[in-house]
DNA sequence: ATGCCGCCCGTAGGGCGA
């Protein structure tokens, strides 16, 4: 079973994108983030024209998040029921009877911000919503863009990004939380001492000189462990014309 | 560096992202 997410950055400019990258790498599971578009603008048909079924979490210009999948979506939920967000960030469905949780985690600006203040209470209800989940389904997967970079290695320029929003002992302490519930992060898991990163900034030709930040991610219950084969980031799609800024990552599990 | 780039709304230029 390949499991994909990645934050195409509007669905609307990466419609083509999504479906070359599909088409190339048939996940069975792909993960979408930062939709930007209504709920009533998502192209299911695009998607099922070419096998894949769809649940969706629109919002008009900013966030919205999708579930596309080969096998049917079952029990899915619509943001996380205790926290009355506006903002559409989350949207969860189970697929084979694994627990498939789509994140789109908050920025947070600065560390100095009322929207860091957000993401802490955001990341709060987070854990609560996946230690819940985690009860219920036992074989669960988070992925998405949690907006963290959880380890040194996951950052290009150390001294440059410390204390930073994205990067600070905060909101690592935060992910740290998480994985604390029985969450594995895939591919630090299996490449603990190699640099992959997940997005590279538009400006100042980040992207070509290797310059970015892993801070989108594949954490799997410990029960899916044994079954982790490989895990990776794509960057082809990063370097195709009007590009995300973000490239898509992918786990292989056994079934 | 209040900068850089890109998307959104809307049709100029500010909000937002990371």
């Amino acid at each position: 079973m390949k499991i994909a997410t990645w934050n195409v950055n509007s669905l609307n400019v990466r419609l083509a994108h999504t479906l070359r990258w599909l088409e190339e790498n048939q996940p069975d599971v792909l993960a979408l983030q930062e939709l930007k578009l209504d709920q009533d603008k998502f192209p299911e048909s695009a998607f099922a024209d070419i096998g894949y079924n769809a649940a969706w979490n629109g919002q008009k210009t900013y966030n919205g998040v999708a579930i596309l999948s080969k096998e049917p979506l079952e029990n899915i939920d619509i943001n996380m029921p205790a926290l009355n967000d506006p903002q559409k960030r989350v949207i969860a469905a189970t697929v084979n009877n694994i627990r498939i949780i789509c994140s789109y985690c908050v920025n947070g600006e600065s560390i100095e911000s009322d929207k860091f203040k957000y993401k802490q209470q955001w990341f709060q209800e987070l854990h609560e919503y996946v230690k819940q989940q985690l009860l219920q389904y036992p074989a669960t997967i988070l992925l998405g863009d949690f907006n963290i970079a959880p380890n040194d290695i996951d950052v290009y320029d150390l001294q440059q990004w410390q204390n930073k929003v994205l990067c600070s002992p905060q909101e690592r302490s935060w992910f740290k939380q998480l994985t604390e519930l029985g969450l594995i992060d895939s591919l630090h898991y299996l490449h603990p001492n190699e640099a992959h990163y997940t997005w590279w900034d538009y400006r100042m030709n980040m992207f070509k000189r290797k310059l970015g930040l892993r801070i989108d991610h594949i954490l799997i219950s410990q029960t899916l462990v044994p079954q982790l084969q490989a895990a990776n980031v794509d960057t082809a799609p990063r370097g195709w014309e009007r590009p995300s800024d973000h490239a898509p990552v992918t786990a292989i599990l056994t079934s």
